[in-house]
DNA sequence: TCTGGGGTCCTAGGACCC
DNA sequence: TCTGGGGTCCTAGGACCC
């Protein structure tokens, strides 16, 4: 037996619990520059506005129906997020989190359905009385079954946000009721072919054989389908260490000056280097890149891997190569709209293999960078930094975060002043 | 005018090996 | 005219997820 906590709109909830006058209000959380709508409340859902839809095409609806808007704040997510992690651990040896707002909980342990439905309601009323969020929680053998009852947990108020697929019989009409394009793992182009052969349900899915799924849709597909049919087989493993690591930006307007540029990507640079030594990691290669606008017929792009002779975490030797490749394909009067950095090829630091032509003094760049991340842990974020890194002034002309909220829980001077 | 960011896995095809 | 067979590894691109 296998369950799915599942927060509902959960930036929006986050928002919410420092807000609770918005408890009933139509509200969205946008994404970077307010760009995009990343996640609605219900009352927004109602009104027809997609996921992932340009803000301003919604402006006429935002002012009509008093929609109120948040830039996303991750740093408040982020926290929230391992708050509830930490309350579903008590619950389970094996707690997989899928994403920052979705975990599978491993109970085994537990031997009938009617004990998993109680305990589930316990999570769902200490999350939501500890941290404010709402969730709510599908009770399966596989991991595509969780995900059709929270769906159905999530939409019918009689489940008060617990739902199980128990026996054959709750199965077949979960899935007779559950619409093809909204399975787990079924994307558009799976829904076209399906549709093609007249697919519409998740039950005709199932009902075609294993050798269908198989040869229309390869391995994944063949996956979803067995899953379907119960049998728990896809893999969210832990990874505790990521093949990739990317930072990359949207600038809200296309930046022409060289050095604006650097020092935004340097940013990026810093950030990448972090997370690689935070899960104690080196990378061979990194991929430097700056493009021109995607809905502008004229595009410019800037773009080279680099490969690291001897593989480093090194905020400063990264930042070096990354200049480097900056320098050399810069192009004036040319307005680079996005950028960004990404590293691969991630190992663990030790045991580092290095090169026999390697330059660097790699001792002393490790107590450097040591001291550096020590100052920075007591100090703040980028107390002391390399090269062009970024400033707050130009934070401001790089990126549009009008309607940010605050970092209530992990920023002390923006802690919730209460009256007495 | 305005259009996000960060990931994973799978597959086909090329390069290369003996 | 005709040109093997069996592998591995790497990479780019597609599909999908939240």
């Amino acid at each position: 037996m296998l369950a799915l906590v599942d927060c509902n709109n959960f930036f929006v909830s986050c928002e919410r619990v420092f807000r609770p006058d918005l408890r009933d209000k139509p509200v969205v959380v946008l994404s970077g520059n307010d760009g995009c709508v990343v996640a609605r409340s219900n009352e927004v859902k109602a009104l027809g506005i997609k996921m992932g839809v340009p803000f301003y095409q919604i402006k006429r609806e935002v002012e009509q129906y008093g929609i109120v808007h948040f830039s996303s704040n991750f740093a408040l997510y982020g926290d929230l997020s391992s708050r509830i992690m930490r309350i579903l651990s008590r619950y389970t040896d094996d707690l997989q989190q899928y994403s920052i707002d979705e975990a599978f909980l491993d109970l085994s342990y537990i031997n009938d359905v009617a004990e998993a439905k109680s305990l589930c309601q316990r999570i769902r009323s200490e999350i939501l009385r500890g941290i404010g969020v709402p969730v709510s929680i599908g009770i399966a053998s596989s991991k595509t079954l969780c995900k059709v009852a929270s769906h159905y947990a999530k939409r019918y108020p009689g489940y008060h946000g617990v739902c199980a697929i128990a026996n054959e019989e709750q199965r077949t009409k979960a899935l007779r009721l559950y619409p093809i394009d909204e399975v787990w793992g079924i994307g558009r182009q799976s829904t076209a072919k399906l549709r093609q052969a007249g697919i519409e349900t998740a039950l005709d899915f199932v009902n075609h054989s294993e050798v269908f799924a198989q040869n229309l849709l390869h391995k994944p597909g063949w996956m979803t389908w067995r899953e379907l049919n119960g049998e728990d087989c896809i893999d969210v493993h832990e990874l505790p260490e990521k093949q990739t690591i990317t930072c990359s930006r949207t600038f809200a307007h296309g930046v022409t000056d060289r050095n604006l540029l650097e020092q935004a990507m340097c940013h990026f640079c810093a950030n990448v280097a972090e997370k690689l030594r935070r899960q104690h990691s080196v990378c061979r290669q990194m991929i430097v890149f700056a493009h021109t606008s995607r809905f502008q017929e004229q595009q410019y792009i800037i773009q080279s891997t680099v490969t690291f002779g001897t593989m480093t975490a090194n905020t400063q030797e990264l930042t070096n190569s990354l200049l480097q490749v900056v320098r050399a394909q810069w192009r004036p009067n040319t307005p680079y709209k996005r950028a960004g950095v990404i590293v691969m090829g991630i190992a663990p630091e030790e045991g580092v293999q290095q090169s026999l032509f390697d330059t660097r003094n790699r001792t002393r760049d490790k107590q450097l960078q040591q001291a550096i991340d020590g100052i920075n842990k007591r100090t703040g974020k980028r107390t002391v930094g390399f090269a062009p890194s970024i400033e707050q002034a130009n934070a401001a002309a790089l990126y549009d975060i009008g309607a940010k909220s605050p970092a209530y829980t992990t920023r002390l001077e923006e802690v919730m002043r209460l009256k007495v």
